[in-house]
DNA sequence: CGGCGACCATACATGCTGTCTGGTCGCATC
DNA sequence: GATGCGACCAGACAGCATGTATGGTCGCCG
């Protein structure tokens, strides 16, 4: 047998320049995944129907991809990267925090409406599969974890979480944002409006950081 | 043919009393996924593993159930039956506040502690199945129908909501408890110590509807 | 020009779903 | 005590999805 492709390595480093750019089936394999997740669910879409939009054999499919999951994962990385630097405001400490909590949260939305399919799909899929699980769990940590450290840069702050685990408050926090984003790109009410989605985001996070106990509680 | 097996209807109404309970078959296919849901994750769990455990035949399962969601469908509302008479407190509006919603998300923790397979999968299915999708949308808007009207009872706590969605406010209070119960049963930390999530959760209620408006933020 | 690397079509084994066929058993009635 | 029907079972089937394997085509590079 004479067309063994390579063990497990993709299309080969040393190439120089005479195919379009270096791994152009991939990329088409991506963008077809991509596009079929705008309009359909990640568990009702086949290998089939990406090879079929992608124009690629599935032979080529397997070669690059262990599987649909992994072309899912790589297309979450790139989402979550190009969001990364947009929460920045908020994850770099500088700015009063309100300020940089709206950017972030609107940060946040933008990125969500742009990247709805593969983000719901993640979303729907990390529970039943370990890769995609680690990916999204590490996310939500690192969100966490930017979270947790503006916490501890104030004193005021610290002082009325008193008592309470802070990691724990910071990841609710993170949770509420990715459970209300995901609910709006499923079109459940009323997190459908973005001004609400917002607005409501907004109120929950600078109460449960910012806000003094509940003094007087009538009823 | 003779052995045609009713056009739609279950074991045949009337019955009187001669077989054990009613449709003892359809029990012990409950109990069995609902068995099985404590050790594997629903989509890992094939109509074979049900049938097997139950010691039911393959006809009789989908003479019982159209397939492996109305199953789980029937597993959750019992659950969730069971758990809503434990929120009562909250929901019928006695006691002060503090306590009652204490109550309530003690009562949570427990129902989730106590049907984490089937609330788990659940929660990793709605989204991909119409009945399943229903069933627990419905479920979270009782509980927001529940809140909002606590809110609406309290005209200290509106005052302070002033411009926001009072729906959306409640609304996202459930989800996040939902998302927290999941974490908590899906083994992500912090989350799966009940004290910490309790509190954690008691925190983001009391602070999100009864905390004053931020005042001082230092940084 | 010879070989190798990228790619394709096709076929296969496996596993799951939902439906269908035909048959067994027990009970209740005539 | 035969008969008839309802509850149940075993097993087979078609359809579809996955992941792997076979063998062959094409073009470039040395």
């Amino acid at each position: 047998m004479v067309c063994v492709m390579a063990p497990a390595r993709g299309p080969d480093a040393r190439r120089s320049g005479s195919n379009p750019p270096p791994t152009e089936l991939r990329e088409r394999l991506l963008d077809a995944t991509r596009d079929l997740l705008a309009h359909r669910r990640f568990d009702s879409i086949s290998v089939a129907d990406i090879i079929a939009a992608a124009g690629v054999s599935r032979a080529s499919f397997y070669f690059y991809f262990p599987g649909k999951q992994a072309v899912l994962a790589e297309l979450v990385r790139r989402a979550v990267d190009q969001g990364q630097q947009a929460a920045e405001p908020w994850t770099s400490g500088q700015q009063d925090p309100s300020r940089a909590l709206r950017s972030g949260i609107e940060a946040g939305a933008t990125l969500w409406k742009d990247n709805a399919g593969v983000l719901t799909a993640i979303v729907e899929s990390w529970g039943s599969d370990e890769q995609l699980r680690e990916l999204w769990l590490r996310q939500m940590e690192t969100f966490t974890d930017a979270t947790v450290a503006r916490i501890q840069a104030d004193p005021e702050v610290m002082r009325r979480l008193d008592g309470l685990d802070v990691r724990a408050v910071a990841a609710s926090l993170t949770w509420l944002g990715e459970r209300l984003y995901y609910l709006a790109a499923a079109n459940v009410p009323p997190f459908t409006d973005r001004d609400i989605l917002v607005d409501t985001l907004m109120h929950a996070w600078t109460h449960t950081l910012y806000g003094e106990s509940p003094g007087s509680t009538t009823a």
